[in-house]
DNA sequence: GTAGGATATGTTGACGTCAACACAGGAGGT
DNA sequence: ACCTCCTGTGTTGACGTCAACATATCCTAC
């Protein structure tokens, strides 16, 4: 009679812990879910039983009585770049360590942000993330059923939390140290419209040098890629001594860029990127570049959804600070 | 009167549907599950009642009777590494085109491999994929009640399907280009030690070199970081002329030290490195590496991991070809 | 004309959990 | 002595779905 011809065996449930606790399913229940109204020596015969059996709640028996899966959803464009890639990371960090499920969903999978939201919906999150998403805003707006927290973008968001990098004092301050540096005015290479975050970080270029009341040089536009970087860079003004780029990827395709052109960095021209991915520091010459902490973002956007799930907290708006790590791709302007 | 005094709006069931198109809630199911045993007409009228009310199937309440959750899980140490998050983002999306979520658990975050296998559990996933994780297999092992998919490991992986890049056919193709172009021997900066893919690399490296009865000198080693093959490579050998990366990321770091060492690559050193990450072709000099293919990676463990769940389809064993990319930072040796 | 089979649909109950309610017993107040 | 309130626990039923079984028609074959 061997085991292995029995019927596969059935999960344990809480009605075999009751029956083994020697109490009520309900009370088991209770345990399971930290009721007060316990008896502190039958919640430990229950505790006992439960680890003697292996008990697990079953996830889909929960979610199908309390309407909650313990499930969140992040939904972004793309993980190709690296900034992204470290925000999921973080995301996905702060969610486990919550007892939350991380379901991810790329829009240029989906199709469409609706497309998208018809996936998270179908997923029965109980909540999402939206990263860097400005079209998501525009392009038939944003579901109000579904707590979201809004990360790197503007415009109507309706109730929901938002938060975001301070993306234009990241860029002032990038440009104050250029113009410290006595470079008579500082050009940048921004991001694709349409993004949230390049929008900031342009108009903080625009407004530092308004504030210094120094000349505005034409902008440069790439797409985040370093391949863009480069192909843009290659336009640059030819007495142009100080350039911003608005991450650090294009940033690296820049350099290139003016290597090729026999420019020396920072001899000739100063450098500045955006993000400080872990690459930065090996970029030739070592790039300085404003970091942004995207663990605290992450851990601080999951945070906030989760309150907000469990409690409905109120919508919130934070926003996080930025450093300028100075490294040597900036340099005094040859006088 | 106010609409909104109303008890919050009970979701769409299949009750409601039934009722609309007056039939049996077993008939709805069996349309949403695509059973053949349905009168067309009968089939139609369902389908139009479902899109009438905006019926969405309940994730939970099918997963409670069917055991089955719809779910993966994705088990990875990190997603700093840009292959690791290739390889995300190519598995999210195959997975979302066969209606899987996908849920993404570190092994940073939960501890140890064995956690990470209880928070997949916890979640109730269907199956796994298992991406680059050797401590996983050898610290106590795979469970054999999880259909798994083991993507770039080795060793016991029981009764589960495995999948893997070429590493050692494009490490050989590596070193047999630059010994084509006159170089007296390749040195390798491998990756971490109890990394399948590091190992492999090194592996096909080491054999090409064997094949072509050249010397072979001592391994430098890195952990994948930039700045780490910034450090490995200040050790290399000074008449070194051949450099073999395991991966771009560390070829990046390589190619800062040897510039500060002013030593010209390709000029006085050909350098080449693995992955071909979007950033490669803006290093400078532009890096020639063997390409992976990420996305096919992807597709191809979430087709196979799924077909396993749901045909019980036999153990796979799956290798992947590389593709050398030849960029500028090779060149002849100098006689 | 009737048995037998194929096809289409309906009925019942259970998956595991927890909210709502019920109830027993003890403490405290009058 | 009685009523009330609180604490700890048990009972019941429903969440939405689908497998198993039951039933009703219709077709074909002899």
């Amino acid at each position: 009679m061997a085991l292995d011809d029995l019927p596969a065996v059935r999960r344990v449930s809480m009605a075999d812990v009751a029956r083994l606790a020697g109490v009520s399913g309900q009370t088991v229940s209770r345990v399971a879910n930290d009721s007060p109204r316990v008896d502190p020596a039958t919640r430990e015969r229950v505790r006992v039983a439960m680890a003697e059996l292996g008990y697990r709640p079953h996830r889909a028996a929960r979610a199908l009585r309390t309407g909650r899966t313990h499930t969140l959803g992040l939904m972004v464009s793309t993980l190709a770049s690296v900034g992204n890639s470290r925000m999921l990371q973080a995301v996905a960090d702060a969610a486990a360590s919550r007892g939350y499920a991380l379901v991810v969903v790329t829009v240029s999978a989906a199709g469409d942000a609706q497309d998208a939201f018809a996936q998270l919906r179908d997923q029965e999150v109980d909540g999402a993330i939206i990263l860097n998403e400005a079209t998501a805003l525009t392009a038939g707006g944003l579901p109000d059923d579904l707590p979201l927290m809004v990360v790197d973008a503007s415009g109507a968001v309706g109730p929901h939390a938002t938060l975001h990098t301070d993306h234009a004092g990241g860029a002032g301050a990038a440009v104050r140290h250029l113009l410290e540096l006595g470079h008579a005015t500082v050009h940048h290479l921004a991001g694709p419209l349409g993004s949230f975050a390049a929008a900031e970080r342009e108009r903080g270029w625009r407004e530092a040098l308004a504030e210094a009341s120094v000349p505005e040089p034409t902008v440069l536009r790439g797409d985040w890629t370093a391949a863009s970087g480069h192909a843009a860079a290659m336009t640059l003004a030819a007495d142009a001594t100080a350039l911003f780029a608005a991450n650090d990827q294009m940033a690296l395709g820049a350099l290139r860029a003016l290597a090729d052109a026999h420019r020396d960095v920072p001899g000739a021209v100063s450098v500045v990127g955006f993000d400080d991915i872990a690459d930065a520091a090996d970029f030739r010459p070592p790039l300085t570049t404003v970091r942004q902490d995207f663990d605290a973002l992450g851990e601080r956007a999951v945070d906030t959804l989760v309150r907000g799930i469990e409690t409905g907290a109120p919508r919130a708006a934070d926003v996080l600070e930025t450093a300028l790590v100075i490294r040597a791709s900036t340099r005094p302007a040859a006088r």
